[in-house]
DNA sequence: TGTACATCAGTGAACGCGCGTTCACTGATGTAC
DNA sequence: TGTACATCAGTGAACGCGCGTTCACTGATGTAC
């Protein structure tokens, strides 16, 4: 990857790529911030020079890996049935663990990043307010006794954990597809079961 | 921690203890075998002597981990309702995140496991068998539609984003009991809705 | 009970390595006139 | 259009550090007689 000026054009975006396809083969602890810039194609100090440190470099992939779950989040079809729209959503999160498995490794992982960040902080709490919008739709309309705050989150953990299980290769699983047809079924039963939950007159 | 002998007495014990505690406070990435030694009071060479590698000790409290967790559930009472035992197991998956939180954290780390490991193949397996069977009676005389093994996996799923979740304090939770209050709500979520998909006659 | 000796568990000094970060620098780019 | 100069982006050599692992060693333990 030889550079035809002296200046990449580009390196921050360039950096960023290079950390998320190191974290997709290598995880967080094979990582280090001379082998991006080897990968790079770039002298060891240019990554310092950018994001001021390791946890600057990956709290920049962590924000991109929420953008891009946001706006996977918004891509869905609008005109879908609540329950269908949970599905979609917890979809859309296993989808981005297969597609964007570098930045999956480390959106969560709070001892990693820095939270204070103001793009991390402007964007990371988006996803959780999508699905959180989600849930109260799904629950819409029942008489259900759920916890809005409890569902969310355990439709929240379970699309988490699924993404997690599949990453850290723990579920056997064969293939995407079968990650995809899981995560359907789970989002389904926990649209059914949430709105199951008995409520205050039964 | 000055020993009086200058043999330890059991230092294998010592060294995978030290190790679940500086894992349960700097995370896998702040682990080192010299950090562990230091801890132990011992030689930076000792570990190597017991344990071979960080991978081999690493593996070592993962099994201990999952002998813990198999304990757990083996703990709870044979007489609850299929409902209560889900919720029962739930409970007890998320409480060894809180108690063993070092342990946990490594556990389904298969890139930093020996999962060749003869005792941890021993035991690791274990514990997804349990929640299957626990998922099986939860759905034993219904006429649910839903694939047990889709249902075992959204379970575990479920309980081990909690974890997770509440691990890398992503999920804001306020203290443990409020952990508590979340998984025992999102098992009877999932009970809910895995019966409540429908069956074949449907 | 006492002695000799084999085995075992942990030592500690040493090694080479890759790391993050620094700093004076230099080549390229953009702007003013 | 051409020139001077300021700004910017990345260099590359150097630093000190903590790491995992090695290896000849030594102190403690256990066993045989």
């Amino acid at each position: 990857m030889a550079r035809a000026t002296y200046h990449h054009g580009d390196l921050r975006r360039a950096l960023i790529s290079a950390t998320a396809q190191l974290l997709a083969t290598k995880g967080p602890s094979g990582f280090s911030l001379r082998e991006v810039a080897r990968q790079a194609g770039v002298s060891p100090a240019a990554p310092s020079h950018h994001f001021g440190n390791t946890q600057g470099l990956i709290t920049a992939v962590a924000t991109e890996g929420f953008e891009r779950l946001n706006a996977a989040f918004d891509a869905v079809d609008d005109d879908l049935s609540p329950h269908e729209r949970l599905v979609a959503h917890g979809v859309a999160y296993v989808d981005l663990g297969i597609s964007a498995p570098g930045h999956m490794a480390v959106m969560f992982r709070h001892d990693l990043l820095d939270t204070d960040d103001e793009a991390y902080v402007a964007t990371a709490p988006g996803a959780f307010r999508r699905i959180s919008a989600v849930v109260d739709a799904a629950l819409a309309g029942s008489d259900s006794g759920a916890d809005r705050a409890v569902a969310t989150r355990s439709v929240w953990a379970t699309c988490h954990g699924l993404a997690h299980l599949y990453q850290s290769k723990a579920a056997s699983l064969a293939d995407d597809a079968e990650l995809t047809y899981l995560v359907e079924h789970a989002m389904s039963i926990a649209y059914l079961g949430m709105r199951a939950v008995p409520g205050r007159q039964a």
